[in-house]
DNA sequence: AGCCAGGACAAGT
DNA sequence: ACTTGTCATGGC
């Protein structure tokens, strides 16, 4: 199989970035002739696979060095350099244990930098809803209403794909309560009231605002979808797990206005660190 | 059996 | 402006 390898890479882990939470299509690749880690999905409409032989080394299977360039290095934010995003935070938080062990603990997580629409779908999708079956809904929606893409996979639905599903198709994918959501969503960006590529020159406070207007969209939705999908690291999602790390760390309160620029980096740090403390799966 | 999961919403204070 | 019950579904 054609592959091509990435050399010199700092503050990078293949593994911690696709087990952290924030993206839902890709599964550890088992019984591969090596002893590396690695892991295969679906991103940007195509089928990968990247591996990572040593911390400083990638291998990206199925794709050039042209591709590299033009889409992986951007999605897998090899282009931003994290030593600066520690610096700042650590500088901020340099006495606070918690905040050093949590980035410690996730050193090697970068934010990937997700198609908009998919993370807006999928993080309506996780509301009230835990992470293996936010990755099986999301795997048989794509199934149903996707296009495949070979091998078996398929690419994520478009808003098209899923108005045309209707309440009824969304439902009998066990999306429950959220089925509406994601029709309303759908419904939106595909006849406009919704502008993905507008929100993404929007300020942050603007964007929350015009994505809350979706039915099922609340604060924390809204913040995930800015973090994971429109390059917007300004945001601090709370969910369930960070609401936890805030009563068990912070009894006196975090000020979430003093998180600066990477709050939504910081967010992850704490949410990969305290979920794993805590067995989550 | 009941509680929980990367919440949001409506109704009630 | 805060609190509470409800919403589907499945794993534990």
């Amino acid at each position: 199989m054609n592959y091509i390898k990435i050399n010199n890479l700092e503050n990078f882990s293949v593994y911690q970035t696709f087990d952290c939470g924030q993206c839902f299509r890709f599964d550890p690749v088992k019984n591969i002739e090596n002893e590396n880690y690695s892991v295969e999905g679906v991103a940007l409409g195509k089928y990968i696979r990247f591996e990572q032989p040593s911390p400083d080394t990638l291998i990206i299977y199925n794709s050039t060095e042209e591709e590299y360039e033009r889409i992986w290095k951007n999605y897998l934010s090899l282009d931003a350099d994290y030593s600066v995003v520690k610096d700042d935070i650590y500088h901020r938080f340099t006495d606070d244990d918690t905040m050093c062990s949590a980035m410690e603990y996730g050193s090697g997580i970068r934010i990937l930098r997700q198609e908009p629409w998919e993370a807006v779908c999928s993080f309506i999708i996780s509301q009230n809803n835990n992470i293996p079956r936010i990755k099986k809904i999301i795997a048989e929606m794509s199934r149903a209403y996707g296009e495949p893409i070979g091998n078996g996979y398929y690419s994520f639905p478009t808003p098209k794909a899923l108005v045309e599903a209707g309440i009824e198709g969304l439902t009998a994918l066990k999306t429950g309560f959220r089925a509406k959501y994601i029709y309303d969503a759908a419904s939106r960006v595909y006849d406009g009231r919704l502008d993905l590529d507008h929100i993404k020159k929007c300020d942050t406070e603007t964007a929350l605002r015009l994505l809350q207007e979706v039915k099922g969209i609340g604060l924390k939705v809204a913040s995930c979808s800015l973090l994971f999908g429109f390059g917007k690291t300004d945001v601090f999602p709370v969910d369930v797990w960070i609401k936890r790390v805030l009563d068990k760390y912070y009894p006196n309160g975090l000020d979430l206005n003093s998180l600066g620029e990477y709050a939504g980096i910081i967010q992850q740090y704490l949410f990969y660190y305290e979920r794993y403390n805590n067995g989550g799966s």
